[in-house]
DNA sequence: GCGCGGTGTCATCGA
DNA sequence: CGTCGATGACACCGC
């Protein structure tokens, strides 16, 4: 998004080639970074009547009719993205959204902030709300949306508002911060339009014409020239509104739900013809598609031959003044997503999706949803967009997926065309922006994805993909990888490393799509497994460490007990030792009544109690009865 | 080519 | 019931 701010500031490019395509009944794979006031714009009635949470940390009621508070204080709001509240467990009031939303069976498109609204809008079917978020939109048309909507601009000539509308002080375009809205009863009749409109409830639908009288308002009048006719009855079928180009209405929930490719979309553009024959689009010459991505391209080179520029001069006037930035903002932001989307639709080879999203030994990767998305390849005989890794963009999604590729083959460098390789990068016209219907519900399921990847082999990818590597993404990890490829704006390592509670809301605070939430979980979850694999690991090592450690000690200790007994079986046989000549020194100085020796063999010594030496025949002292004498003795002692 | 150790990842279990 | 850490199992890689 911040690519595109400046783009959008600069004159509302982006919102107009929102409101083109969606004429022509495509949807628009863009991240827009919308205000509050551009938000109430779109946003269905749900979310009138709720509190909004300000940026300056007030709450603002938001009414039909005036979604400005009525004093000042308003400064600029944002509105997170309705899942990220949704996720959270104390969300507020705008979280009802979603799930009303959800209610109606609508799905979500999460890499679409402005047809996402417009879907809720529509979905929210109700004439009332959709209308007084027109005349939301008109009163916020009288402030302008140059300056990044932020709901105070400049006040065009005849702009106005609802009944209610707001005029901000005057602020130039581009300016970030705005000084309070004051809220004024200027009406404009764009306003006027729109505001009576929702008095009325006259219909579901919003009027494209609403939409460029907002736009008209701005300052630099954008819109002038194209010619808008009245507000024509609604709703107005969309065959109705594509064919005539003075007539916008639109139902957008036909609309979006028929899904192309931004690619796609901006081809239609040039061909001025809004055709809705999916075949007649695949027919289209895809070179004309990346001639946008080139820096040197001009408004004539991107929709050679076309009347476009006259059919809508703001697109050529900011076509020719986006700078090579811009250009290089919307091809990083805009293209990346959406080839990271396409990547995972429909109708795409399994085995070329897991090598586009994965990487070696990549098993849940990207997490996309393989059974209800559709998926495009994007090939081109470009050969430098890869192996050269020529454009050192950060976006790289493409390019840093063929590093982590795990799939059936090895596909030529050649053959591939990062999309947002800029310089000459055509479409190679088989193989790119076939039909594709996108449905943007962008749920997981690893385990699809798992599986494919896991049960295909490439012996030597990694060697091969590597070399498609520049030297810094060689450094990074390929969470680090895949996190820079999605514009994560948090570091894998806060990711991994921030406790839940901080991780949480550090979720909900920023608007972040499906895939990139899926990868932020798979990082973390990732990342603090492998701490722990780690950590197991070493504690593993340890154990084994330290029962080695024990068994050496113990081995030690074993000796030194051999050895103590040995000490001890010496001293043992010494002790009788001696104890056998001190026998035989006392026999040999023992004499009988007739002044013979004893004879050791026939007599034996025997100890009394009391101390005194008896010498006793042996053949009267048999070994039991000597223990029997003497326990015998012990018990009479005991006894006395 | 094979074996081994290191590492990342997933599935599972228990707290 | 969801989260997190621990751990077994497996695959991959480098030596």
């Amino acid at each position: 998004m911040k690519y595109l701010k400046p783009w959008w500031s600069d004159g509302g490019s982006l919102l107009h080639f929102t409101i083109l395509l969606s004429l022509a009944e495509l949807r628009l794979d863009l991240d827009l970074d919308l205000d509050l006031d551009l938000y109430l714009l779109f946003a269905p009635r749900t979310l009138l009547g709720d509190e909004l949470l300000l940026r300056n940390g007030q709450t603002s009621h938001i009414s039909a009719l005036s979604p400005f508070p009525a004093s000042g204080g308003w400064g600029r709001a944002e509105l997170l993205h309705p899942k990220c509240w949704e996720r959270d467990p104390a969300a507020p009031p705008e979280g009802r959204l979603l799930r009303e939303v959800r209610a109606l069976g609508v799905p979500f498109i999460p890499s679409t902030r402005v047809d996402a609204w417009l879907v809720h809008s529509v979905a929210a079917g109700d004439a009332d709300g959709t209308h007084a978020l027109l005349g939301a939109a008109a009163a916020s048309s009288a402030g302008g949306v140059g300056a990044g909507l932020d709901g105070v601009s400049q006040a065009a000539p005849g702009g106005g508002g609802g009944p209610r509308a707001v005029q901000s002080s005057s602020l130039a375009a581009g300016e970030e911060e705005k000084a309070p809205a004051e809220p004024t009863a200027q009406v404009s009749d764009a306003g006027g339009h729109a505001s009576e409109r929702y008095q009325n409830g006259t219909d579901a639908f919003f009027s494209l014409e609403d939409l460029f009288q907002l736009l008209s308002s701005q300052p630099e009048n954008l819109l002038e020239g194209v010619s808008l006719g009245d507000i024509a009855p609604l709703p107005g079928s969309i065959n109705d509104g594509m064919n005539s180009p003075t007539h916008y209405n639109v139902n957008f929930s036909q609309a979006v739900s028929h899904d192309v490719s931004l690619h796609e979309a901006m081809l239609l553009c040039s061909d001025n013809t809004f055709r809705r024959d999916p075949v007649a689009r695949t027919s289209q010459p895809q070179e004309q598609i990346l001639q946008l991505c080139s820096p040197t391209t001009n408004t004539e080179q991107t929709f050679p031959g076309t009347n476009l520029t006259g059919f809508l001069p703001f697109v050529d006037n900011q076509m020719r003044n986006l700078s090579q930035d811009h250009l290089y903002d919307l091809d990083i932001n805009i293209f990346d997503e959406i080839n990271l989307m396409s990547l995972a639709t429909e109708g795409f080879d399994p085995m070329e999706v897991s090598w586009l999203l994965e990487e070696p030994g990549y098993d849940s990767g990207l997490s996309l949803d393989s059974s209800n998305n559709s998926t495009s390849v994007i090939k081109s005989n470009s050969s430098h967009s890869i192996c050269e890794g020529a454009t050192g963009s950060s976006s790289d999604l493409s390019h840093h997926d063929l590093e982590g590729a795990v799939g059936g083959y090895c596909p030529e460098p050649s053959k591939l065309c990062h999309m947002n390789d800029r310089s000459d990068c055509p479409f190679h016209g088989d193989l790119a922006f076939q039909y594709v219907s996108h449905n943007h519900t962008y749920h997981l399921q690893p385990s699809a994805l798992e599986s494919t990847s896991e049960s295909l082999s490439w012996p030597g990818k990694s060697q091969k993909i590597s070399r498609y590597l520049n030297d810094t993404d060689r450094n990074l990890s390929r969470d680090e990888r895949r996190a820079k490829a999605l514009h994560i704006p948090f570091s894998v390592d806060e990711i991994i490393r921030m406790p839940v509670d901080s991780f949480n809301s550090m979720l909900s605070r920023h608007y972040l799509t499906d895939l990139q939430l899926s990868l932020i979980r798979d990082i973390r979850r990732r990342g603090k497994n492998k701490v722990a694999a780690q950590n197991c690991r070493k504690r593993k090592l340890d154990v084994i460490l330290n029962l080695e450690d024990d068994v050496c000690s113990l081995q030690a200790k074993k000796e030194t007990l051999k050895r103590e007994q040995s000490q001890c079986h010496k001293a043992i046989n010494i002790m009788k030792q001696k104890l056998h000549h001190l026998y035989r020194d006392v026999f040999s100085r023992l004499r009988d009544d007739q002044g013979r020796p004893i004879s050791p063999n026939q007599y034996a010594l025997q100890c009394t109690h009391d101390g005194s030496v008896l010498i006793v025949p042996k053949e009267l002292m048999i070994p039991g009865q000597k223990k029997e004498n003497q326990k015998g003795k012990r018990k009479n002692e005991r006894k006395n």
